[in-house]
DNA sequence: ATTTAGCACTCGACGTAAGAGAGTGCTAAC
DNA sequence: GTTAGCACTCTCTTACGTCGAGTGCTAAAT
C-alpha cells in the first residue's frame, strides 16, 4: 500500500510527465506548489516508487517515466476527471445541433469533434447493424444480369449492395418477393433477416414463387455481410505530433492498421457498457504498446449501439480526455434518443 | 539541342538515381555497360548538362541528380513505358474477373492493384456523376421529420442523403410526385436533375400538386450536390518508404492533404483524355513539389468517366508506372464498357 | 527516525576535430 | 576530342571532451 507521500509524488511525476513528455527529476518535483519535502527526501521516494513498479527509467541518470502499472494505478485511483469547460460544450452542442442529418453523418461528426477537442485520433464505431431493423428493401434491375438491392434502415440508414440476378429469373417474381418481404419483415433486425427468409417466410414464398431456389440464393446474397462496423476516424494525423511517433517506421505501421477496418473495429469494441481504459499492453496488441485506448459506449435509448473511442500515447492527457468522452457519449446518446427513437 | 551523346548520359543518371535515390558520380555513370567513355569525359558533359538546367549537384563534391527541367526531358523524350510482364497482366485480369460487383467496387480494386504494382500510393477518382443518369428515385419516410432520399443510377450507384420533411406536407403527393419523377425523368444525367425539376416537369407538378414550395425544397435538397466525386486510395502509406518522406511533419502535411477529397479530386482529375505526368511544381501545388503524379483517364463506352492516378516522388519509375498505368486505364475502360454499357 | 545537504558518479546531449571517401574541376598529356 | 592525374571540396562518420541534469549514498541536521 502506498504512503500518502508516495501518491502526491506519483501523481505529480506522472502529471509531469503527461505534459512535457519528459523524464522527471526529483528536483522540479521537489518545485512545486504542493510538494514541501526536498529533492532528497523525493529520490528517496522515487526510488521506493521505482522498486514497486509504478516508474521507471530511461537510464541511469535521467529522471523517472511512469510505468504502465504506473498509469494504471493513476487512472484507477488517482485520476480526476476535468470538467469541460463551457466553451467545449458550446462546441459540441452547436456541431450536433447544426441540421437534420442522417445518423451516420452525426456520428462522423463526434469524430470530429472528439478528435479536435483532445488533439488525439478518434475512432468511432458506427451503430451496431444488428441493432437496426429493416424499414424497406428495394431491388432495382440495373441490366439483364445485375441488380441493386437497397435496405433502408428505421434509423435511415442506407445499405446497399450490387447482386447478379440468376440466370432465367423472373423479374416479376422478384418484384412479388421484394413486396412479401416488405409486409412481412419490415421490423426485424437486419442480422435476422436471412434467418427468417427460411423461417418465417420460407413457407408463403414457396408456394407464390416458381423459383424458389434462384429467388432464395439472389437473396441471402443481399442480405449476407452486412454486420461489418463502418469506422469513422478523426484527426488522423492528430497523434503524428506526438514525440512517440517521430519515427516514419512506426507511422507507416499505424496507418496500415488504420486502413483495416476489422481490426480496427476489433481493437475498439467496446466490451463493457461505460468509459474503459486500456493503458499499453493491455490492448494486447503490439503496436500498440505506448499507446492508451480509451472508449466509451454511446446507446439509442438505453439499447448499445456504439463505441466511441481515442487513440493517443501512454502519455495520454486523461483527466481532460476522460471528462471529454465521459461528456460526449452522454450527450451522443441522448442526441441519438432523441432524433432517432421516436 | 542535346548531342546523342548527351542523351545517353542524362538517361543513364536519371535512370540510376530513379533506382538509388543517391546523386550519381561520373565514375558510376562511366561503368555501366553501354557507355564507351571515361569518367572525365562523363564529367565534362555533366558539367554542361548541368548549365543547360537537365541536372543539379546538392553540393559541390556530390554527383549529380536530375532537375525538374531534367525529369521533363527525360519523360518527354527518352522515356520507353515498360511492356508488363504476363505475372502483371494476369493479376490484374484476375482481380478483375473475380465477381460481379457494383462499378466502386471495381474502381476501389482498380486503386488497389495500382499501389500494389508500382509499390506508390494510387489515387482513383470514381466516375462522375454527371455522366450518370437517373435510374430510380425513392423517397422512404423514417419519421415524421425525416426521409431518406435514394437516387440509383444507371451504373448501380446508389446516392443516399437524409432530408427534412418540410412541415405539413402532404406524404401521399410525395409519393405522386416521386412516381412522376421516375416516368419523366429517368435517364436525365443526375447534375441536369435540378434544372429539369423546375423546366421540364414544373408545370405537371404545379397542376397535381397544392403544396408545390414545399415539394420543390425538398426535391431540391435531395438532387443538391452529388458532383463531388469520390476518391479511392490504394498503397497510402507505400510512398511513406520513399526516403523523400522519412520526415514526419512532411508526412503529417501529406496525410492531411488525403483527407481533404476535394483538394485531392482538384490535383487528380485529368485535363485531358490519356496520359498525363505532371512533375514536381507542376503540380502548382507546393507540397507536391518533389511529388510527381500520373494520370490516365478511363471510360466507358468513350465517354470519359473518370481519372486514374499515382502519386509518387518525382523520381519515380516513370517506365514501370507510365506502363502499368496505361494498360491500366484500358483494361479498365474496357472492363467497364463491356459491364455496364449493355 | 526522518529529513536534508553535500558530493561523487553516471550518462546522454552537444560541439568540435580528425579522417575517410566520394566526387568534382582543371590541367596536361594522349 | 578524350582521358589520366591530382588537388580540392564537401559530407559523413567516429572519437573525444565537456556540460548538465539527475542519481545514490553518506553523513549531518532536525
Amino acid at each position: 500500500m502506498l504512503t500518502e507521500r508516495q501518491l502526491l509524488i506519483l501523481k505529480a511525476i506522472i502529471d509531469d510527465y503527461i505534459t512535457h513528455a519528459e523524464p522527471v527529476g526529483s528536483r522540479s518535483v521537489s518545485k512545486r506548489e504542493d510538494m514541501s519535502y526536498s529533492p532528497a527526501t523525493i529520490r528517496n521516494e522515487m526510488s521506493d516508487l521505482e522498486e514497486l513498479g509504478f516508474l521507471e527509467k530511461p537510464h541511469s541518470s535521467a529522471g523517472r517515466i511512469p510505468s504502465q502499472k504506473g498509469y494504471r494505478y493513476y487512472v484507477d485511483h488517482l485520476l480526476s476527471p476535468q470538467k469541460l469547460s463551457k466553451k467545449d460544450k458550446s462546441g459540441i452542442q452547436s456541431v450536433f445541433q447544426e441540421r437534420f442529418s442522417e445518423i451516420e453523418e452525426v456520428i462522423q461528426q463526434s469524430a470530429k469533434i472528439l478528435s479536435n477537442l483532445t488533439s488525439y485520433t478518434s475512432i468511432v464505431l458506427g451503430p451496431e447493424v444488428f441493432e437496426s431493423t429493416l424499414k424497406q428493401l428495394q431491388i432495382i434491375p440495373i441490366s439483364n444480369e445485375a441488380a441493386v438491392a437497397i435496405i433502408v434502415t428505421d434509423t435511415g440508414h442506407v445499405e446497399n449492395q450490387t447482386v447478379a440476378i440468376p440466370e432465367g429469373l423472373n423479374t416479376h417474381d422478384l418484384e412479388k418477393v421484394v413486396n412479401i418481404i416488405n409486409e412481412r419483415l419490415k421490423g426485424v433486425p437486419l442480422v435476422h433477416l436471412r434467418h427468417k427468409l427460411t423461417t418465417e417466410i420460407g413457407k408463403v414464398l414457396e408456394k407464390y414463387i416458381d423459383q424458389y431456389d434462384l429467388m432464395l440464393s439472389l437473396l441471402n446474397r443481399t442480405f449476407i455481410s452486412h454486420q461489418n462496423e463502418k469506422v469513422f476516424f478523426g484527426g488522423k494525423t492528430n497523434i503524428l505530433a506526438q514525440p512517440e511517433f517521430h519515427n516514419v517506421e512506426r507511422v507507416r505501421e499505424l496507418f496500415n492498421i488504420f486502413e483495416e477496418n476489422a481490426l480496427i473495429s476489433k481493437l475498439f469494441r467496446a466490451e463493457d457498457q461505460g468509459l474503459t481504459i486500456k493503458i499499453g499492453q493491455e490492448n494486447r496488441f503490439e503496436p500498440f504498446d505506448e499507446c492508451t485506448v480509451i472508449t466509451a459506449t454511446y446507446a439509442i435509448d438505453g439499447k448499445h449501439m456504439g463505441t466511441v473511442g481515442i487513440l493517443g500515447p501512454t502519455r495520454m492527457e486523461y483527466p481532460r480526455v476522460v471528462g471529454i468522452m465521459d461528456y460526449m457519449a452522454k450527450d451522443l446518446s441522448k442526441l441519438l434518443t432523441n432524433r432517432y427513437n421516436k
